[in-house]
DNA sequence: CGGAAATCATACTGGACAGTCTAGTTTCCG
DNA sequence: CGGAAACTAGACTGTCCAGTATGATTTCCG
Protein backbone atom coordinates (compact mmCIF):
# COMPACT_ATOMS: atom_id res chain seq x y z
CA UNK A 1 0.00 0.00 0.00
CA UNK A 2 1.10 3.72 -0.80
CA UNK A 3 0.45 5.29 2.80
CA UNK A 4 2.37 2.67 4.20
CA UNK A 5 5.46 2.58 1.56
CA UNK A 6 8.90 4.25 3.25
CA UNK A 7 12.16 4.89 1.40
CA UNK A 8 13.75 1.54 2.50
CA UNK A 9 17.13 1.34 1.28
CA UNK A 10 18.08 -0.67 4.45
CA UNK A 11 15.47 -3.17 5.23
CA UNK A 12 12.69 -2.54 8.47
CA UNK A 13 14.58 -4.23 10.85
CA UNK A 14 17.77 -2.30 10.32
CA UNK A 15 15.84 0.69 10.61
CA UNK A 16 13.99 -0.02 13.48
CA UNK A 17 17.38 -0.89 15.04
CA UNK A 18 19.28 2.46 14.09
CA UNK A 19 15.91 4.01 15.96
CA UNK A 20 16.37 1.86 19.07
CA UNK A 21 19.73 2.85 19.15
CA UNK A 22 19.34 6.44 18.73
CA UNK A 23 16.35 6.20 21.73
CA UNK A 24 18.46 4.64 23.99
CA UNK A 25 21.24 7.09 22.97
CA UNK A 26 18.78 10.18 24.38
CA UNK A 27 17.70 8.17 26.98
CA UNK A 28 20.60 6.73 28.65
CA UNK A 29 22.16 10.41 27.87
CA UNK A 30 19.67 11.90 29.95
CA UNK A 31 19.06 9.48 32.95
CA UNK A 32 22.32 7.71 33.39
CA UNK A 33 22.40 3.60 33.17
CA UNK A 34 20.48 3.02 35.60
CA UNK A 35 17.68 5.89 35.74
CA UNK A 36 17.59 4.57 32.27
CA UNK A 37 14.36 2.08 31.33
CA UNK A 38 13.71 -0.52 28.87
CA UNK A 39 10.00 1.20 28.60
CA UNK A 40 11.13 4.65 27.38
CA UNK A 41 13.68 3.42 25.06
CA UNK A 42 11.25 1.24 23.34
CA UNK A 43 8.35 4.07 23.81
CA UNK A 44 11.05 6.85 22.43
CA UNK A 45 12.08 4.86 19.78
CA UNK A 46 8.01 3.76 18.37
CA UNK A 47 8.87 0.44 18.88
CA UNK A 48 7.57 -2.66 20.92
CA UNK A 49 10.12 -3.77 24.19
CA UNK A 50 10.21 -7.10 22.72
CA UNK A 51 11.64 -5.59 19.05
CA UNK A 52 13.99 -4.16 21.29
CA UNK A 53 15.40 -7.07 23.13
CA UNK A 54 15.30 -9.21 19.52
CA UNK A 55 17.66 -6.25 18.70
CA UNK A 56 19.79 -6.52 21.79
CA UNK A 57 20.88 -9.26 24.08
CA UNK A 58 20.03 -6.77 27.18
CA UNK A 59 20.54 -3.39 29.13
CA UNK A 60 23.78 -3.57 29.60
CA UNK A 61 24.68 -4.53 25.58
CA UNK A 62 22.76 -1.92 24.30
CA UNK A 63 24.92 0.53 26.63
CA UNK A 64 27.46 -0.60 25.63
CA UNK A 65 27.03 -0.30 21.98
CA UNK A 66 26.14 2.81 22.50
CA UNK A 67 28.69 4.49 24.16
CA UNK A 68 31.38 3.00 22.13
CA UNK A 69 29.75 4.48 18.87
CA UNK A 70 29.78 7.45 20.12
CA UNK A 71 33.66 7.47 19.31
CA UNK A 72 33.88 7.68 15.84
CA UNK A 73 31.35 10.60 15.46
CA UNK A 74 33.64 12.43 17.87
CA UNK A 75 37.04 11.52 15.98
CA UNK A 76 35.49 12.67 12.90
CA UNK A 77 34.64 15.88 14.45
CA UNK A 78 38.02 16.81 15.84
CA UNK A 79 40.06 15.71 12.61
CA UNK A 80 37.61 17.89 10.73
CA UNK A 81 38.39 20.87 13.81
CA UNK A 82 42.21 20.16 13.63
CA UNK A 83 42.25 20.22 9.68
CA UNK A 84 40.01 23.73 9.18
CA UNK A 85 42.42 25.60 12.20
CA UNK A 86 45.90 24.25 11.39
CA UNK A 87 46.09 22.86 7.85
CA UNK A 88 47.52 25.80 5.80
CA UNK A 89 48.03 28.26 8.34
CA UNK A 90 51.09 30.95 8.42
CA UNK A 91 50.61 32.03 11.69
CA UNK A 92 51.04 29.91 14.59
CA UNK A 93 49.02 32.34 17.24
CA UNK A 94 46.53 32.88 15.19
CA UNK A 95 46.05 29.38 14.30
CA UNK A 96 46.20 27.93 18.28
CA UNK A 97 43.92 30.30 19.28
CA UNK A 98 41.18 29.00 16.58
CA UNK A 99 41.71 25.63 17.21
CA UNK A 100 41.58 26.28 21.22
CA UNK A 101 37.68 27.83 20.40
CA UNK A 102 37.03 25.16 18.05
CA UNK A 103 37.89 22.49 21.07
CA UNK A 104 35.88 24.71 23.48
CA UNK A 105 32.85 25.03 21.46
CA UNK A 106 32.86 21.02 20.89
CA UNK A 107 33.84 19.62 23.85
CA UNK A 108 31.38 21.51 26.08
CA UNK A 109 28.46 20.78 23.44
CA UNK A 110 25.53 19.52 25.98
CA UNK A 111 25.12 16.21 24.48
CA UNK A 112 29.37 15.60 24.28
CA UNK A 113 28.91 16.67 28.67
CA UNK A 114 26.02 14.24 28.65
CA UNK A 115 27.87 11.79 27.57
CA UNK A 116 31.36 12.07 29.07
CA UNK A 117 29.08 12.31 32.54
CA UNK A 118 27.81 8.73 31.64
CA UNK A 119 30.88 7.23 31.34
CA UNK A 120 32.40 8.48 34.15
CA UNK A 121 29.49 7.36 36.52
CA UNK A 122 29.59 4.33 34.95
CA UNK A 123 33.39 3.88 34.66
CA UNK A 124 33.72 1.22 37.96
CA UNK A 125 30.27 -0.54 37.23
CA UNK A 126 31.31 -1.42 33.20
CA UNK A 127 35.45 -0.72 33.19
CA UNK A 128 35.75 -2.72 30.40
CA UNK A 129 33.35 -0.28 27.89
CA UNK A 130 34.51 2.75 29.52
CA UNK A 131 38.08 1.82 29.43
CA UNK A 132 38.09 0.93 26.05
CA UNK A 133 35.88 4.42 25.13
CA UNK A 134 38.41 6.19 26.76
CA UNK A 135 41.57 4.69 24.95
CA UNK A 136 39.58 4.15 21.41
CA UNK A 137 37.95 8.05 21.55
CA UNK A 138 39.81 10.02 24.35
CA UNK A 139 43.29 9.16 24.25
CA UNK A 140 43.40 8.40 20.57
CA UNK A 141 41.89 11.87 19.63
CA UNK A 142 44.73 13.82 21.72
CA UNK A 143 47.21 11.56 20.07
CA UNK A 144 45.69 13.09 16.79
CA UNK A 145 46.28 16.28 18.22
CA UNK A 146 49.89 15.77 18.61
CA UNK A 147 50.36 14.42 15.44
CA UNK A 148 48.69 17.64 14.08
CA UNK A 149 50.58 20.11 16.14
CA UNK A 150 54.02 18.55 14.69
CA UNK A 151 52.98 19.88 10.83
CA UNK A 152 52.77 22.76 12.71
CA UNK A 153 56.53 22.10 13.53
CA UNK A 154 56.93 21.23 9.82
CA UNK A 155 56.17 24.06 8.81
CA UNK A 156 58.50 26.19 10.99
CA UNK A 157 55.96 27.30 13.29
CA UNK A 158 56.80 25.39 16.18
CA UNK A 159 59.75 24.21 17.71
CA UNK A 160 60.62 20.08 17.96
CA UNK A 161 58.28 18.35 19.67
CA UNK A 162 60.11 15.07 21.24
CA UNK A 163 56.97 13.79 22.68
CA UNK A 164 53.99 15.20 20.63
CA UNK A 165 51.58 13.41 22.76
CA UNK A 166 52.45 14.89 25.88
CA UNK A 167 53.04 18.50 24.19
CA UNK A 168 49.14 17.81 22.82
CA UNK A 169 48.13 17.26 26.49
CA UNK A 170 49.23 20.13 27.94
CA UNK A 171 47.87 22.18 25.52
CA UNK A 172 44.48 20.93 25.74
CA UNK A 173 44.86 21.25 29.99
CA UNK A 174 45.50 24.99 29.18
CA UNK A 175 42.22 25.62 27.04
CA UNK A 176 40.34 23.05 28.62
CA UNK A 177 41.05 22.52 32.22
CA UNK A 178 38.92 25.50 33.89
CA UNK A 179 35.62 25.47 31.89
CA UNK A 180 35.42 21.97 31.24
CA UNK A 181 35.51 20.86 35.23
CA UNK A 182 33.06 23.70 35.35
CA UNK A 183 30.92 22.13 33.14
CA UNK A 184 31.22 18.75 34.03
CA UNK A 185 30.62 19.63 37.57
CA UNK A 186 28.51 22.40 37.94
CA UNK A 187 25.60 20.77 35.71
CA UNK A 188 24.52 21.99 32.09
CA UNK A 189 23.17 25.18 33.21
CA UNK A 190 24.97 28.90 32.95
CA UNK A 191 26.92 28.09 29.49
CA UNK A 192 30.15 30.06 30.03
CA UNK A 193 30.67 33.40 28.30
CA UNK A 194 32.40 34.15 24.91
CA UNK A 195 34.43 36.71 26.42
CA UNK A 196 35.53 34.10 29.34
CA UNK A 197 36.64 31.62 26.53
CA UNK A 198 38.45 34.11 24.26
CA UNK A 199 40.43 35.29 28.00
CA UNK A 200 41.02 31.54 28.63
CA UNK A 201 42.13 30.52 25.05
CA UNK A 202 44.54 33.89 24.42
CA UNK A 203 46.21 33.24 27.69
CA UNK A 204 46.69 29.46 26.90
CA UNK A 205 47.98 30.01 23.81
CA UNK A 206 50.44 32.56 25.66
CA UNK A 207 52.20 30.25 27.83
CA UNK A 208 51.94 27.72 25.05
CA UNK A 209 54.05 29.42 22.85
CA UNK A 210 56.36 30.73 25.17
CA UNK A 211 57.87 26.88 25.49
CA UNK A 212 57.04 25.96 21.66
CA UNK A 213 57.23 28.52 19.32
CA UNK A 214 59.66 28.02 17.23
CA UNK B 1 26.32 -0.76 83.53
CA UNK B 2 29.47 -1.36 83.53
CA UNK B 3 29.79 -3.59 79.60
CA UNK B 4 27.74 -0.77 77.89
CA UNK B 5 29.48 2.23 78.93
CA UNK B 6 31.02 3.21 75.89
CA UNK B 7 33.06 6.66 76.52
CA UNK B 8 30.41 9.10 74.72
CA UNK B 9 32.03 13.23 74.29
CA UNK B 10 28.82 13.60 72.02
CA UNK B 11 25.54 11.56 73.02
CA UNK B 12 24.15 8.31 71.41
CA UNK B 13 22.45 10.49 69.09
CA UNK B 14 25.36 11.72 67.81
CA UNK B 15 27.24 9.09 67.49
CA UNK B 16 24.61 7.11 65.76
CA UNK B 17 24.44 10.34 63.55
CA UNK B 18 28.09 10.39 62.60
CA UNK B 19 28.26 6.49 61.98
CA UNK B 20 25.32 6.93 59.59
CA UNK B 21 26.97 9.87 57.74
CA UNK B 22 30.17 7.49 57.38
CA UNK B 23 28.38 5.04 56.08
CA UNK B 24 26.30 6.69 53.45
CA UNK B 25 29.77 8.68 52.19
CA UNK B 26 30.98 4.60 51.60
CA UNK B 27 27.29 3.29 49.98
CA UNK B 28 27.15 6.87 47.74
CA UNK B 29 30.62 6.75 46.56
CA UNK B 30 30.79 2.87 45.67
CA UNK B 31 27.27 2.66 43.97
CA UNK B 32 26.37 6.11 43.01
CA UNK B 33 22.84 7.79 44.00
CA UNK B 34 20.48 5.21 42.24
CA UNK B 35 22.49 2.46 42.90
CA UNK B 36 22.95 3.13 46.68
CA UNK B 37 20.36 1.62 49.25
CA UNK B 38 18.98 2.84 52.32
CA UNK B 39 19.11 -0.59 53.46
CA UNK B 40 22.41 -1.10 53.00
CA UNK B 41 23.11 2.40 54.61
CA UNK B 42 21.30 1.65 58.17
CA UNK B 43 23.70 -2.05 58.05
CA UNK B 44 27.16 -0.55 57.28
CA UNK B 45 25.98 2.05 60.05
CA UNK B 46 25.11 -0.66 62.28
CA UNK B 47 21.47 0.61 62.82
CA UNK B 48 18.40 0.65 61.82
CA UNK B 49 16.27 2.37 58.72
CA UNK B 50 13.67 4.03 61.68
CA UNK B 51 16.96 5.97 62.98
CA UNK B 52 18.35 6.96 59.50
CA UNK B 53 15.32 8.16 58.88
CA UNK B 54 15.37 9.78 62.06
CA UNK B 55 18.56 11.72 61.42
CA UNK B 56 17.94 12.49 57.67
CA UNK B 57 14.86 13.55 56.26
CA UNK B 58 15.38 11.36 52.85
CA UNK B 59 17.76 9.88 50.55
CA UNK B 60 17.94 13.51 48.97
CA UNK B 61 18.94 15.05 52.43
CA UNK B 62 21.48 12.70 53.42
CA UNK B 63 23.19 12.57 49.57
CA UNK B 64 23.46 16.31 49.96
CA UNK B 65 24.69 16.43 53.21
CA UNK B 66 27.71 14.03 52.15
CA UNK B 67 28.50 15.61 49.44
CA UNK B 68 28.73 19.12 50.52
CA UNK B 69 30.43 17.35 53.68
CA UNK B 70 33.87 16.53 51.63
CA UNK B 71 34.59 20.11 51.29
CA UNK B 72 36.05 20.83 54.41
CA UNK B 73 38.14 17.86 54.26
CA UNK B 74 39.71 19.04 50.79
CA UNK B 75 40.28 22.57 52.07
CA UNK B 76 42.17 21.56 54.54
CA UNK B 77 44.02 18.91 53.00
CA UNK B 78 45.36 21.25 50.30
CA UNK B 79 45.97 24.35 52.37
CA UNK B 80 48.65 21.94 54.04
CA UNK B 81 49.95 20.94 50.76
CA UNK B 82 50.49 24.16 49.60
CA UNK B 83 51.76 25.09 52.76
CA UNK B 84 54.19 22.17 53.04
CA UNK B 85 55.55 22.98 49.21
CA UNK B 86 55.55 26.63 48.80
CA UNK B 87 56.05 27.98 52.55
CA UNK B 88 59.98 28.77 52.41
CA UNK B 89 60.70 27.69 49.19
CA UNK B 90 63.43 29.48 47.38
CA UNK B 91 63.79 27.48 44.26
CA UNK B 92 60.35 27.56 41.99
CA UNK B 93 61.22 25.25 40.21
CA UNK B 94 61.62 22.36 42.75
CA UNK B 95 58.45 24.20 45.10
CA UNK B 96 56.54 23.84 41.93
CA UNK B 97 57.33 19.84 41.07
CA UNK B 98 56.97 19.45 44.40
CA UNK B 99 53.42 20.60 44.48
CA UNK B 100 52.45 19.17 41.36
CA UNK B 101 53.36 15.85 43.10
CA UNK B 102 51.43 16.27 45.82
CA UNK B 103 48.30 17.50 43.74
CA UNK B 104 48.92 14.24 41.78
CA UNK B 105 49.08 12.27 44.61
CA UNK B 106 46.00 13.95 46.68
CA UNK B 107 43.45 14.03 43.94
CA UNK B 108 44.16 10.88 42.38
CA UNK B 109 43.00 8.84 45.83
CA UNK B 110 40.22 6.72 45.48
CA UNK B 111 37.84 7.96 47.78
CA UNK B 112 38.45 11.42 45.42
CA UNK B 113 38.44 10.28 42.28
CA UNK B 114 34.97 8.10 43.54
CA UNK B 115 33.87 11.57 45.09
CA UNK B 116 34.26 13.24 41.74
CA UNK B 117 32.71 10.80 39.94
CA UNK B 118 29.44 11.10 42.09
CA UNK B 119 29.24 14.54 41.84
CA UNK B 120 29.67 14.52 38.21
CA UNK B 121 26.83 11.49 37.47
CA UNK B 122 24.04 13.64 39.39
CA UNK B 123 24.97 17.05 38.54
CA UNK B 124 21.77 16.87 36.13
CA UNK B 125 19.67 15.61 38.72
CA UNK B 126 21.29 17.76 41.69
CA UNK B 127 22.25 21.02 40.04
CA UNK B 128 22.10 23.20 43.18
CA UNK B 129 23.50 20.57 45.85
CA UNK B 130 26.54 19.64 43.05
CA UNK B 131 26.68 23.65 41.74
CA UNK B 132 27.39 24.50 45.64
CA UNK B 133 30.05 21.88 45.71
CA UNK B 134 31.68 23.27 42.91
CA UNK B 135 31.68 26.43 44.18
CA UNK B 136 32.35 26.22 47.42
CA UNK B 137 34.88 23.30 46.91
CA UNK B 138 37.17 22.91 43.31
CA UNK B 139 36.82 26.84 42.50
CA UNK B 140 37.84 28.05 46.07
CA UNK B 141 41.18 25.30 46.16
CA UNK B 142 41.98 26.98 43.05
CA UNK B 143 41.57 30.69 44.39
CA UNK B 144 43.57 29.30 46.97
CA UNK B 145 46.45 27.95 44.57
CA UNK B 146 46.22 31.26 43.12
CA UNK B 147 46.92 33.17 46.71
CA UNK B 148 49.83 30.93 47.30
CA UNK B 149 51.37 31.44 43.47
CA UNK B 150 51.38 35.22 44.75
CA UNK B 151 53.11 34.66 47.91
CA UNK B 152 55.79 33.14 45.39
CA UNK B 153 56.13 35.80 43.70
CA UNK B 154 56.06 37.97 46.67
CA UNK B 155 59.25 36.66 47.64
CA UNK B 156 60.72 36.90 43.55
CA UNK B 157 60.49 33.44 42.67
CA UNK B 158 57.48 33.96 40.09
CA UNK B 159 56.47 37.20 37.71
CA UNK B 160 54.06 39.59 38.65
CA UNK B 161 50.32 37.42 38.10
CA UNK B 162 47.76 39.45 36.88
CA UNK B 163 45.22 37.20 37.30
CA UNK B 164 46.57 34.52 39.76
CA UNK B 165 43.11 32.40 39.70
CA UNK B 166 43.59 31.98 35.95
CA UNK B 167 47.55 30.78 36.32
CA UNK B 168 46.59 28.99 38.87
CA UNK B 169 43.83 26.91 36.77
CA UNK B 170 46.38 26.85 33.79
CA UNK B 171 48.96 25.09 36.64
CA UNK B 172 46.64 22.86 37.45
CA UNK B 173 45.43 22.41 33.71
CA UNK B 174 49.34 21.33 32.38
CA UNK B 175 49.97 19.07 35.87
CA UNK B 176 46.60 17.14 35.80
CA UNK B 177 44.83 17.28 32.91
CA UNK B 178 46.09 14.38 31.56
CA UNK B 179 46.16 11.95 34.32
CA UNK B 180 42.96 13.33 35.97
CA UNK B 181 40.87 12.23 32.96
CA UNK B 182 42.89 8.74 32.86
CA UNK B 183 41.42 8.30 36.24
CA UNK B 184 38.23 9.43 36.15
CA UNK B 185 37.39 7.31 32.72
CA UNK B 186 38.96 4.48 32.39
CA UNK B 187 38.36 3.51 36.02
CA UNK B 188 39.98 2.70 39.04
CA UNK B 189 41.99 -0.35 38.04
CA UNK B 190 45.71 0.71 36.98
CA UNK B 191 47.49 2.97 38.61
CA UNK B 192 49.62 5.45 36.14
CA UNK B 193 53.22 4.54 37.03
CA UNK B 194 54.99 7.09 39.11
CA UNK B 195 57.86 7.75 36.45
CA UNK B 196 55.22 8.83 34.20
CA UNK B 197 53.73 11.16 36.86
CA UNK B 198 57.52 12.67 37.27
CA UNK B 199 57.56 13.32 33.75
CA UNK B 200 54.55 15.12 33.59
CA UNK B 201 54.86 17.13 36.70
CA UNK B 202 58.81 18.27 35.14
CA UNK B 203 57.44 19.01 31.92
CA UNK B 204 54.42 20.69 32.85
CA UNK B 205 56.71 22.67 35.43
CA UNK B 206 59.16 23.92 32.57
CA UNK B 207 56.19 25.13 30.41
CA UNK B 208 54.61 27.00 33.37
CA UNK B 209 57.96 28.58 34.37
CA UNK B 210 59.11 29.77 30.96
CA UNK B 211 55.89 31.84 31.28
CA UNK B 212 55.92 32.71 34.54
CA UNK B 213 59.54 32.84 36.02
CA UNK B 214 60.72 36.17 37.81
C1' DC C 1 -2.28 -15.50 -2.74
C1' DG C 2 -0.19 -17.57 1.37
C1' DG C 3 2.97 -18.72 4.77
C1' DA C 4 6.99 -17.25 7.51
C1' DA C 5 9.07 -13.76 9.98
C1' DA C 6 8.80 -9.50 12.24
C1' DT C 7 6.34 -6.58 15.04
C1' DC C 8 2.77 -4.98 18.14
C1' DA C 9 0.14 -4.21 22.49
C1' DT C 10 -0.27 -5.80 26.72
C1' DA C 11 0.03 -8.43 30.56
C1' DC C 12 2.82 -10.84 33.75
C1' DT C 13 6.82 -12.45 36.94
C1' DG C 14 10.09 -11.63 40.16
C1' DG C 15 12.93 -8.71 42.55
C1' DA C 16 14.54 -4.35 44.39
C1' DC C 17 13.83 -0.49 47.03
C1' DA C 18 12.10 4.12 49.46
C1' DG C 19 9.64 5.08 53.08
C1' DT C 20 6.21 3.75 56.90
C1' DC C 21 4.42 1.17 60.74
C1' DT C 22 4.34 -1.71 64.84
C1' DA C 23 5.57 -3.72 68.87
C1' DG C 24 9.09 -4.70 71.86
C1' DT C 25 13.78 -3.30 74.04
C1' DT C 26 17.38 -0.31 75.63
C1' DT C 27 19.15 3.94 77.35
C1' DC C 28 18.97 8.10 79.71
C1' DC C 29 17.91 11.11 83.40
C1' DG C 30 15.28 13.19 87.01
C1' DC D 1 13.09 3.46 90.57
C1' DG D 2 10.28 4.89 86.64
C1' DG D 3 8.82 7.18 82.69
C1' DA D 4 10.20 9.36 78.32
C1' DA D 5 12.84 9.14 74.44
C1' DA D 6 15.74 6.61 71.41
C1' DC D 7 16.41 2.55 69.27
C1' DT D 8 15.73 -2.20 67.14
C1' DA D 9 14.00 -5.94 64.12
C1' DG D 10 11.12 -6.91 60.87
C1' DA D 11 7.07 -6.75 58.35
C1' DC D 12 4.51 -4.10 55.01
C1' DT D 13 2.96 -0.82 51.03
C1' DG D 14 3.39 1.02 46.77
C1' DT D 15 6.11 1.67 42.97
C1' DC D 16 9.30 0.80 39.45
C1' DC D 17 11.56 -1.97 36.31
C1' DA D 18 14.23 -5.86 33.55
C1' DG D 19 13.03 -9.35 31.12
C1' DT D 20 9.52 -12.90 29.39
C1' DA D 21 5.23 -14.60 27.53
C1' DT D 22 1.06 -14.41 24.67
C1' DG D 23 -1.79 -13.89 21.01
C1' DA D 24 -3.09 -10.79 17.38
C1' DT D 25 -1.51 -8.03 13.36
C1' DT D 26 1.49 -6.50 9.81
C1' DT D 27 5.04 -6.99 6.44
C1' DC D 28 7.77 -9.38 3.34
C1' DC D 29 8.67 -12.43 -0.34
C1' DG D 30 8.23 -16.47 -3.14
Amino acid sequence: MISGMELNPEGRTATKRRAIHAAATEVFLQHGYLGASMDEVAAKAGVSKQTVYKQFENKERLFAEIVLATNDELAVNLATAYAETLDGATDAREALRALAFRLLESLTADHVLQLRRLVIAEADRFPEVCGAWFTTGFEKSLETLGRALTTLTDRGLLRELDDPTLVAYQFAGLVMYKPMNRAMFAGTRERPKPTELDTIATRAVDVFLASYAA
